[in-house]
DNA sequence: CACCAGGCAAGTA
DNA sequence: TACTTGCATGGT
């Protein structure tokens, strides 16, 4: 089988078994980008919770955020962990946005994919997986996230060697699939899914996962 | 109790 | 280049 046709059939086993994942959670492309910072090895769950209190508090868009002390934010997203940290991402993340696009995220849609991410890596505390997740669903871009899960899945699924690198195993995506950011979507999506429900790092549920289904 | 979650940066060898 | 460590809450 052709390395093409695997990793359409994976996809067609996936969506199958758990059906469309309406990713991404979140009301706007600013939205979007905090979930990415927030959930940075993190549990949505708890992303959700420093989610609500952003709305509650009224200060979930730009203007309202850059406002914030860092402490202020640091108490608002405590329950996504690594609060204070994540405060000053969060803030680095706001002046990158004000200085390069007036604070107005959907400005970035302009730009060609790669230029948006070499411009998002530049910002301390977004990564290659952070950035690609801003590209893809606040953006728009067709671009392959890959995360732990990402890697687990196909580790275990015959590309051990190829998981391994970040960049590696998002070319294999970005070569054997057709560029449609809504497959892109709907595929990382699938691949959290059946990472959270049968890839674990204990492989009790292992045999369970429909990637080892015969058809 | 231990382990894990939709990472990243900084330090070390 | 390739590890190691700190960051932290909340669920299982």
């Amino acid at each position: 089988m052709t390395r093409r046709k695997r990793f359409a059939e994976i996809y067609r086993k996936l969506y199958r078994s758990f059906g469309p994942q309406g990713w991404w959670p979140a009301e706007s492309p600013f939205e979007m980008a905090l979930g990415a910072i927030l959930t940075q090895n993190t549990s949505w769950q708890n992303v959700e919770k420093a989610i609500t209190n952003l709305k509650a508090a009224r200060v979930l868009s730009f203007g309202r955020l850059s406002r914030l002390k860092e402490k202020e934010i640091a108490r608002l997203i405590r329950s996504a962990g690594y609060y204070n940290i994540k405060a000053r991402r969060i803030r680095n993340f706001l002046s990158f946005l004000e200085t390069r696009y007036s604070g107005r995220i959907e400005r970035m849609r302009c730009l060609d994919a790669k230029v948006a991410r070499h411009e998002l890596l530049e910002v301390n505390g977004i990564g290659p997986e952070t950035a690609d997740s801003i590209l893809l669903y606040a953006l728009g871009k067709p671009v392959f996230v890959i995360d732990a899960y990402t890697r687990r899945i196909f580790s275990r699924h015959g590309f051990k060697k190829e998981a391994r690198a970040y960049e590696t195993l998002q070319q294999l995506f970005t070569q054997h699939l057709a560029c449609d950011a809504r497959l892109f979507n709907e595929y990382h999506a699938l691949l959290v899914k059946c990472g959270k429900d049968f890839c674990k790092k204990n492989r009790r549920r292992c045999a369970e996962c429909p990637i080892n289904e015969k058809k």
